[in-house]
RNA sequence: CGGGGCGUAGCGCAGCCUGGCUAGCGCGCGUGCUUUGGGAGCACGAGGUCCCGGGUUCGAAUCCCGGCGCCCCGACCA
């Protein structure tokens, strides 16, 4: 591509609307552009990031043995309604109404696309199993679109959905894709981690995401240095809170305390000058129609994951204002486990048994308990860790701690199961003549996520570094005056000979000073630079640059290619 | 949905509080001359529904009311 004929419009100065370092610099390399709140133009050389990053997406998927497919982005609603998910959804959908007023929505994701496919087209165990890929268009009325390409109303996925007839075969399914995501990845240049995490709204089990660090990342997880276990936060599991200290003293004195106008943590905390961590929080919920009592730290947090799973997956909600009144007999606000009604089951958080000296509502207005003792003071019904995990907390698997971290997800993998074929009745006969559902899984990968993800890794002062995977051409022949014959004809049969081996170049023909070239491939970050200027002029040599490492050096013609081959390979 | 902020030339902004001449500055853009290895200099020039609608006023970018759009923080996020 010669740059002329291309629509590159750098931007010298920071758009405002853009705050992420993605974002800015996608902007100013001429990568983006916004029309609307979570929609983006792709121009030239953001597109071809994006196509060199489907490129390698669609060589390990059809390497797994995936089989492409593309399926509709408009889905009558009805087809959301029987699988149930159309609440599930609820505002995130984007809704229409057609010229003969039926309702439509743009598709979200496309489990149910494809298991009704595979239902009406398959029946055999002997065609099992199968794994199905598209890459699409997908289309979410996200609260919040932000940091630019990373989180957008429309994005695109590549997502692939497998049929296996066993478990067994489902964790053979997963296993390909797992590997495939991992390669994916690796040649796209990322540096990412793969982490537990709940399967959620999904349904299913095993589930594991592909996560890039970065502090903009809108997901957390925590990770252990010594063992490697990582696990979004939503599914972390801890390892047992650390041995107690021996008592120093005896217990305290249990005792009530005014404590007018303090009602949350920070309140109390601050008006008995104690430490959050001294504070037993008592959030009552309601489970399948029984009150609970969930006792957690003052400094933690309730993993609503955890308790629903101790629950064996009973609905939880909090409990309503009226439901708190006639449980503590107090107020909102002032609910505490000493002394609580007896139908009442009391779940505590292995922490909270650590507590010395603790401080809970005392299910009465403007009061607290101080001096409470676990065990002593109140007995749970049981102790489990039901805490959402944070920095520093003891690791599942070993003796260390684990530290959080904010990250991009790039990727997930599901198994899936049968939610999917039993809500649409997709069944196969087996061996015996059995009618049975599919066993699914599903696998995700965001496509523009690993552009900004890569950005957001990489880039540098100068711009952005892409690694040559998926950089959008792996080399800028800069000629550093168009006027001079000699050095241009230089420069187009230096761009001739790497086309022909291959290397796809781009060459900056334009009459622009050599400053603004060098700032321009700087900023577009191009991996290598081909310079022909002075050096060309004097002594016939190139100079060619490394993007990221800042490194230069002049080579004779005859060396050139092989140069260049040989720097692209080693980065 | 709650909180904060913004909307003036392609981009970044000033002007608004305290209404008043032809709405200004930098970048970018066009033309000419000079310049040519890290975003050149000079000169000339083009480019504006001041987000939209209504109101107040002799007069509105500026004040008032209503709306729309966008950004940031939070909540949310299969």
């Amino acid at each position: 591509m010669k740059w002329s004929n291309s629509l590159i419009p750098t931007l010298k100065e920071v758009p405002a609307e853009a705050e992420a370092k993605s974002h800015v610099l996608m902007l100013r390399a001429g990568l983006i552009r916004k029309l609307g709140s979570g929609a983006y133009t792709y121009l030239p050389a953001g597109f071809r990031i994006i196509n060199k990053i489907i490129a390698i997406v669609r060589e390990e998927m059809d390497r797994a043995g995936a089989a492409e497919v593309l399926m509709p982005a408009i889905w009558p609603i009805e087809l959301l309604k029987e699988s149930g998910r159309l609440e599930a959804f609820g505002e995130d959908l984007i809704r229409f109404t057609d010229r003969h007023n039926r309702k439509g929505i743009l598709a979200p994701t496309h489990e149910e696309v494809i298991t009704s496919l595979v239902r009406d087209n398959l029946s055999s165990y002997k065609q099992l199993p199968i794994n199905l890929y598209q890459i699409q268009t997908k289309f979410r009325d996200e609260v919040r679109p932000r940091f630019g390409v990373l989180r957008t109303r429309e994005f695109l996925m590549k997502d692939a959905y497998s049929f296996d007839s066993s478990q067994e075969g489902l964790q053979k399914s997963y296993d390909a894709m797992y590997d495939a995501y991992c390669r994916i990845f690796d040649r796209c240049g990322l540096e990412y981690v793969i982490v537990e995490a709940e399967s959620g709204a999904m349904g299913g089990s095993r589930s594991q995401e592909f996560m890039v660090q970065s502090d903009i990342g809108d997901d957390k997880y925590v990770e252990c240095s010594d063992c490697g276990y990582a696990a979004n936060i939503e599914k972390a599991e801890l390892g047992p809170p650390p041995p107690q200290d021996p008592k120093d003293s005896p217990d305290p004195e249990l005792r009530e305390t005014p404590t007018p106008n303090a009602q949350t943590i920070e309140e109390v905390s601050a008006f008995l000058n104690v430490p959050p961590s001294s504070l037993i929080k008592t959030l009552l919920y309601e489970a399948d129609g029984h009150a609970l009592a969930v006792l957690i730290r003052g400094d933690h947090e309730l993993n609503e994951n955890k308790l629903s799973n101790l629950l064996e997956g009973a609905d939880i909600s909090p409990a309503n204002d009226a439901l708190i009144n006639k449980i503590t007999g107090a107020p909102v606000g002032f609910a505490g486990p000493v002394g609580l009604a007896g139908d009442v089951e009391i779940i505590a958080d292995s922490s909270v048994m650590n507590v010395h000296n603790g401080v809970t509502g005392a299910n009465k207005a403007d009061t607290h308990l101080t001096g409470v003792t676990p065990q002593k003071d109140f007995k749970p019904d049981r102790i489990a860790d039901i805490r959402v995990a944070a920095d520093s907390d003891p690791c599942p698997q070993c003796d260390g701690k684990m530290q959080m971290h904010h990250g991009i997800e790039i990727g997930h993998v599901f198994q899936l199961g049968t939610k999917y074929s039993d809500a649409l009745g997709a069944t196969f006969l087996d061996g015996k003549g059995n009618e049975k559902p599919y066993i699914m899984g599903c696998y995700g990968i965001g496509i523009n996520r690993i552009a900004a993800a890569s950005v957001e890794t990489f880039a540098d002062n100068d711009g952005l570094v892409w690694p040559p995977g998926i950089a959008p051409w792996k080399v800028a022949v800069l000629c550093l005056n168009t006027d001079n014959t000699q050095l241009f004809e230089a420069a187009e049969h230096v761009y001739n000979q790497l086309l022909s081996v291959g290397i796809d170049p781009i060459l900056d023909d334009r009459e622009e000073r050599p400053g603004s070239k060098f700032k321009d491939a700087d900023l577009l970050g191009f991996p290598v630079k081909v310079i022909i200027g002075r050096g060309y002029e004097k002594k016939g040599l190139y100079e060619l640059q490394v993007r990221k490492t800042g490194e230069t050096l002049d080579v004779e013609e005859d060396k050139l290619i092989p140069t260049v081959q040989k720097i692209l390979k080693s980065l």
